[in-house]
DNA sequence: ATGTCATTCTAACAACGTTAGAAAGGAGCG
DNA sequence: CGCTCCTTTCTAACGTTGTTAGAATGACAT
């Protein structure tokens, strides 16, 4: 069939992704991720120290895709409020992964680099100090995965409730967190 | 030397949490729980049907625990802080348990007797739909479980960061989201 | 003493994460 | 071409996990 089919980290990862989204969490082992990959289970450990590690590949990436879409100049809410959209996006786009994201929580230099963006947003219009600011702002982070947890827990079952309940669920607690941050720390 | 241990559902949830503060969630498997009670892993399946089911137990016992100090009669701010603070307590009483809490969320039944306790607080000060009440509430034991989880994730070792930074985080949070509760559903 | 019933036991299964060391296979060079 | 080197994948195995079937135990009533 395809006998120089060389995997990488790369591949693994976007495997596992596959793995998570199909069958689910629970179904994600090296043995069943290598026979996605039409390799033997002992070959991943060439490219990935141990699982652990790579569920930490897979945390990472999901917080890095809702990091990259910051956009800077924006008002605090808007970008607080995007954030908060933009992660339950991806963990309804990979709902497995809503497991490994609330256990292993993302890489500091995931987040490093976003630093400056969202305390110069925060600053600007509200009353706070560096820590209050990324304290909110990874409180809202942890919330939001939280209801997505509840939300996916045990995929691939469908939530028990309907979509909307989830999403006036989100809505209301979102909202609120954010009106939460204007009436303390507003300007 | 005891022969006759014999023992129930409730021995096994009780020695659960043992293993769980003890050693922590990883070291939680049938057999080392079985030998805390000085039994054959085989034998908790007599009382227990399986380990999901028993981690549902665990969940449930946090969650009760929160649910049962609720004092009938106090302004809702008033309730929802101290549920958030006395579930803190209560998972850094059993760190180990924040992870089974985080994925297993409690029961129905566990909150159903609380409901009317908690509408009819929420109601006397705010404007908010019955929906509207319950998603803030859980709202709020969500992010206070996400808070402890990132605070307690692996254990038994220690929080990367000094108690003084989470207690800091887990005010902040918690402050927020009741002041937003006000500022978004006050009367 | 005998039988009944609840409880615990032994023994085994398949699946898991992980490791050591052997095999494969292409690249570079004589 | 033949040889060596180096990267990658393989086979095989270890110890542990959750779980089950069925045999043993033991207390109590008859």
């Amino acid at each position: 069939m395809s006998p120089a089919a060389r995997i990488d980290t790369e591949a693994i990862v976007h495997a596992a992704f596959d793995v998570l989204d199909r069958e689910g969490f629970a179904a994600l082992s090296m043995r069943t991720l290598a026979a996605h990959l039409e390799v033997k289970a002992a070959s991943l450990y060439y490219h990935v120290p141990n699982k652990a590690a790579l569920l930490q590949l897979v945390a990472d990436r999901v917080a890095r895709q809702v990091v990259t879409a910051f956009v800077p100049g924006r008002p605090w809410r808007e970008l607080l409020h995007r954030m908060a959209r933009d992660l339950r996006e991806a963990l309804r786009a990979h709902p497995g992964a809503a497991a490994v994201v609330a256990v292993r929580n993302a890489s500091p230099e995931v987040f490093e680099n976003a630093v400056p963006l969202v305390l110069s947003a925060m600053h600007e219009g509200l009353r706070v100090t560096d820590d209050e600011a990324l304290h909110l702002v990874q409180a809202l982070y942890v919330l939001v995965n939280g209801l997505a947890l509840a939300e996916f827990g045990e995929t691939p079952e469908p939530p028990a409730a309907p979509a909307a309940y989830y999403d006036a669920w989100f809505d209301t607690a979102v909202s609120t967190f954010l009106d939460g941050i204007q009436a303390r720390h507003g300007a």
